[in-house]
DNA sequence: GACATACTTTGTTTACCATCAAAGTGTGCC
DNA sequence: GGCACACTTTGATGGTAAACAAAGTATGTC
């Protein structure tokens, strides 16, 4: 289960017990042994729980231990259909790959403070204020609006979070720009080139292998 | 038992079952599973069995396990009278902590090549002809020897290897030159303050606490 | 050669832990 | 409200592993 999880995605119960090919009782109660013991975390969503590793310390373990044991690798990782994997909506934000990716580069250029506590909630920094007036987001709009602002949901496809809340706006100014623009018929984005050449140079987000056109 | 070997110092088994708190059998019984596992090594000498990690993965293994479980070091160090800690002769060789440094200096200056095995077998490298050549040792003259040039020999006090073999040519030329004397009631030497200083100074081998006397 | 020491192997007991089915709890959906 | 789904808790069972004493093996010493 915890090679499993080191690829950073969070993990059901349920898939993690077929991974581990055990009954969902038996994997029940081992991960909230690890969970006791702080090797893992879990994050509520619905009826769901996503399980993951609980930080880089205990991924550094299973990283020596695999060397010394030269413990075989257990992939799995989800699948769903490709277009929706690279991008979609989510509510009102940005998911997918992209979604995730983006979540990643903010809090790597350190936009965020991550407040903590259970729910993952994100507060602005100084710098986050600065990023997100370049790019013409009025950042005391958003703040003013009556929902939480912004935090990390984990994503259905990625298992990785991708930013929620009223950040929102991301997706507003994407949409605006014409950065991505939407499918009719399903909650998937298409990337246009424009977009993934400005992410890139506003941003310093590198899109990756996910394709750009400049389809409508 | 492996926090206990951490130290990087052999052990005996009765040893390891002390600080386990565990009966001799038991410990045995460990040890050779570990020893299955590739977990440690032993080394025999008489009839003791001296028992250390099998390598720096173990060792690193063994950190971040404790930096997860925040585990509680044990200390363990067998005592000996600290004259003969510090420097004594083991045959015909230097040992001791000043034995082990010395080994661990020339075999951090690259001068032998360990030629793997069971029994630690070192044969000299270009870079060790000069060093010892640069002393003043004829190494032509150790090689001619009918035994064996050079290994590591596991030191009783330390718990770490020093320099066996043919190569106790070390020895008499520290004797000849003075950098240490001997007792003549037993087996410890005495480093002198010339000695101290050449060493530093020829082979870069600081000798830490260990004090210094011109006292024959 | 006899004895001491260091260590291992064998045999037995005990305890505990993993496992799963079945029942229970919580959440989402129609 | 009722059903489906995801997951956890409970309880019973079986397997196994850990422990030690006692006997065995190897090595060094007198």
């Amino acid at each position: 289960m915890l090679y499993c999880l080191l690829d950073n995605r969070a993990r059901t119960s349920t898939e993690l017990a077929v991974v581990a090919e055990v009954s969902p009782s038996t994997a029940s109660i081992h991960l909230n042994r690890l969970r006791a013991e702080r090797l893992v975390t879990v994050q509520v969503q619905g009826k769901h729980r996503y399980y993951s590793l609980e930080g880089a310390e205990v991924a550094g373990l299973l990283e020596s231990l695999s060397v010394v044991a030269g413990g075989s690798r257990v992939n799995f990782a989800p699948r769903a259909p490709s277009r929706l994997r690279s991008a979609r909506t989510c509510y009102d934000h940005m998911a997918g790959r992209a979604g995730v990716l983006l979540h990643d580069r903010l809090k790597g250029l350190e936009c965020f403070s991550v407040h903590g506590g259970e729910d993952d909630s994100y507060s602005l920094t100084a710098k986050g204020a600065e990023v997100f007036e370049t790019l013409g987001i009025n950042v005391e709009a958003v703040k003013a609006q009556r929902r939480r602002f912004a935090y990390g949901c984990l994503d259905w496809s990625e298992r990785r979070s991708h930013l929620g809340g009223a950040m929102a706006a991301l997706l507003n100014l994407a949409l605006k720009r014409k950065w991505v623009n939407q499918e009719l018929d399903s909650r998937a984005l298409n990337i246009t080139r424009q977009g993934r050449r400005e992410m890139l140079g506003r941003l310093g987000l590198d899109l990756g292998s996910i394709s750009a056109s400049d389809a409508n």
